[in-house]
RNA sequence: GCGCCGGUAGCUCAAUUGGAUAGAGCUUCUGACUUCGGAUCAGAAGGUUGCAGGUUCAAGUCCUGCCCGGCGCACCA
């Protein structure tokens, strides 16, 4: 697009003048003030900074070089070295009718397609999902449908949580004080309430606790008995995720568990001893860090002192299996913030144990979720409050406003809307902060649907179906070509936000910060809003009305692919 | 004790990783059209970016010290 083209011609000038010049700093960004101009480099003065020269001297130069005369007014250098672009409304108009005949929606597929494995979600088997749980979710599903988007090869997995030492609990709980109509009904509640008495059971009597390790060792041993009844506890916990991922609409390619690597964990464990990389220490096996000081006093464990395996084993079999199946070049983990030293520990051991993978492993970490009173968050009766009650809540708010606004629509599709409403908001209230802050849980915020969320958005989209559907009914809709003169402000404004769609996917895409792309979308339907209070586009004609018609098209594709990008539906009326 | 985060408007949060006058939403106040859909738009008010130093053309962002809060630090995952 326009700004890959400005920087395509801008880093071939610096390389003609700075030769062994650092081109990935060559950046152009939208301006921060359109009075400066619709794009800008600020690399000139990291550059001159570098080499210690004078930033305006190096501009100059630059600019002296520089001919982008087909796309832009002048360039001027600004402040301390600013090279600031303007470009022709000409320009604007061509690549807005480019994208018209849908040769392109505002980006560029990436020339260096990668293969990236994303890692998220993850629920543990035996255990309903909680709101602790949805920002990996929809965080990762996010991540990866922006990654394809840009033309990479992306791999979802869900490591579920399906093996481990609960189960011992888990088996001896199911043995001894499983309810057969409260499993039948809401199996994840029973096993939860199962799990929750026996692990206060276990805590307090010596006895429950040898028992419960009596059953784990059966488990693992291969004890049919035992097998099954864990078999079954997978399977009744993957229908219930399963009926959470629909209803999210998130699709994973593959879902290996923790208990699919069980085989290879002793052969990790040996392989890094015998390499040196872990030695004996207080009976259990473990890898020093003492060259890396972060590191220094945190030692990973990879095997107990009862010899079994943990977690960090598990994730090196894991790491081990995705390099040699998927060959990716990029691992993406998205887990919450706790997890950072587990991360560089494991991702400390990879660079030892295989120095020469060329994969970039990447922890995409998220703060915590914490109730209003900055505690960690829970209900008043102390549980968390369950994924499925947080969805059933905001479709059944979503449907009370529909049905304020709309009390003439049958119920089946108030409901329908409802739906697509109700799981934008939870969606887009989960991906507007920064993904690093901790988050303060409410409902009033989860659930808003007015200022900057995501019915804002769909409210802008369904205006323009309304607008085009009328167009459609009346005749109005033409066959001529749009030409785009933009001569009003907000039709230039609008228009050129839209050229903005693929600088902000890169953005999304280099940072993992989704974040990014609510506020770009968010903008984008305020933009319209303002179009849409000015520029009338029905009551127009000729020409104009062909431009804003095609304008508005535009702005609805770009709306609706956004949105997708987050797993956020639109509807054409709400 | 060590490490990792965070502290920004009354509230909830942004700020594209060192760039130009720190921006949104909510709340409050004022205003708009019998509408191409008011879940809207226009405007106002609201700031010593926790405190104190430092680095430089430029600091919410980097460095040092301190004050608050959260999280993590050997057999949970």
């Amino acid at each position: 697009m326009l700004h890959l083209l400005l920087q395509e011609r801008l880093q071939s000038v610096v390389q003609n003048i700075l030769p062994d010049a650092n081109l990935r700093l060559v950046q152009v960004r939208p301006c921060p003030d359109p009075k400066f101009g619709d794009y800008q480099s600020i690399a000139l003065m990291a550059l001159a900074r570098e080499r210690k020269r004078n930033p305006r001297q190096i501009a100059e130069q630059v600019l002296k070089q520089l001919d982008l005369s087909e796309f832009c007014d002048k360039v001027e250098i600004a402040g301390p070295g600013f090279l600031n672009f303007r470009i022709k409304p000409a320009a604007i108009s061509r690549i807005l009718q480019q994208a018209a005949r849908g040769e392109h929606q505002f980006l560029q597929p990436s020339s260096a397609p990668r293969t990236v494995v994303i890692d998220f979600s993850s629920p543990n088997v035996a255990k309903p999902m909680h709101v602790g749980h949805i920002r990996s979710t929809i965080l990762g599903d996010c991540l990866a449908r922006v990654l394809r988007l840009l033309g990479h090869r992306v791999i979802t997995d869900n490591h579920i949580g399906d093996w481990g030492t609960q189960f011992g609990k888990l088996l001896l709980g199911w043995k001894t004080m499983r309810d057969d109509a409260a499993l039948l009904r809401e199996p994840l509640e029973e096993m939860g309430r199962i799990y929750k008495e026996i692990n206060a059971r276990f805590e307090a009597d010596d006895q429950v606790k040898a028992q419960a390790r009596h059953e784990l060792l059966k488990l693992q041993s291969g004890d049919p008995e035992n097998t099954r009844i864990w078999q079954e506890m997978i399977r009744l916990s993957l229908q219930e995720f399963d009926q959470i991922y629909r209803r999210l609409a998130i699709q994973f390619d593959h879902l290996l568990g923790e208990s699919f690597y069980n085989p290879q964990l002793q052969s990790v464990v040996a392989d890094l001893q015998s390499r040196g990389i872990a030695r004996e220490s207080e009976g259990a096996t473990v890898v020093f860090f003492d060259d890396i000081p972060e590191l220094k006093e945190q030692p990973a464990l990879i095997r107990k002192s009862d010899g079994a395996a943990n977690y960090t084993t598990t994730d090196l079999a894991t790491l081990e299996y995705r390099l040699k199946t998927w060959q990716p070049d990029e691992i993406i983990y998205v887990t919450d913030a706790r997890q950072q030293l587990h991360f560089k520990q494991l991702f400390a051991i990879l660079e030892r144990w295989k120095p020469d993978a060329q994969v970039k492993l990447t922890h995409v970490w998220f703060g915590m979720i914490l109730g209003e009173d900055g505690k960690p968050f829970k209900t008043r009766t102390g549980e968390n409050v369950k994924l499925k009650d947080l969805l059933d809540e905001a479709e059944q708010r979503a449907f009370d406003v529909v049905t304020a606004k709309n009390p003439d629509l049958p119920e089946a599709e108030r409901r329908e809307i409802a739906r697509v409403i109700g799981l934008g908001a939870i969606k887009y209230s989960d991906l507007l902060p920064n993904r690093q802050s901790d988050y303060a849980f409410s409902w009033e915020k989860m659930l808003a649907l007015t200022g900057n969320t995501a019915p804002y958005v769909q409210y802008a989209y369904t205006r323009i179906q309304s607008i085009l559907r009328k167009a459609a009914e009346t005749g109005a809709i033409s066959q001529a070509a749009p030409e785009f003169l933009l001569n009003s402000a907000e039709e230039l404004d609008l228009a050129k936000h839209l050229l903005n769609f693929g600088i902000v996917l890169e953005a999304v895409a280099d940072e993992y910060r989704p974040n990014y792309l609510c506020n770009y979308l968010y903008d984008l339907a305020s933009l319209f809003a303002r179009f849409f209070e000015h520029c009338p586009v029905l009551k127009s004609e000729g020409q104009e009305r062909i431009d804003r018609l095609a304008l508005c098209q535009l702005t609805g594709r770009i709306l609706r692919q956004g949105l997708n990008l987050l797993g956020i539906e639109t509807t054409e009326k709400m």
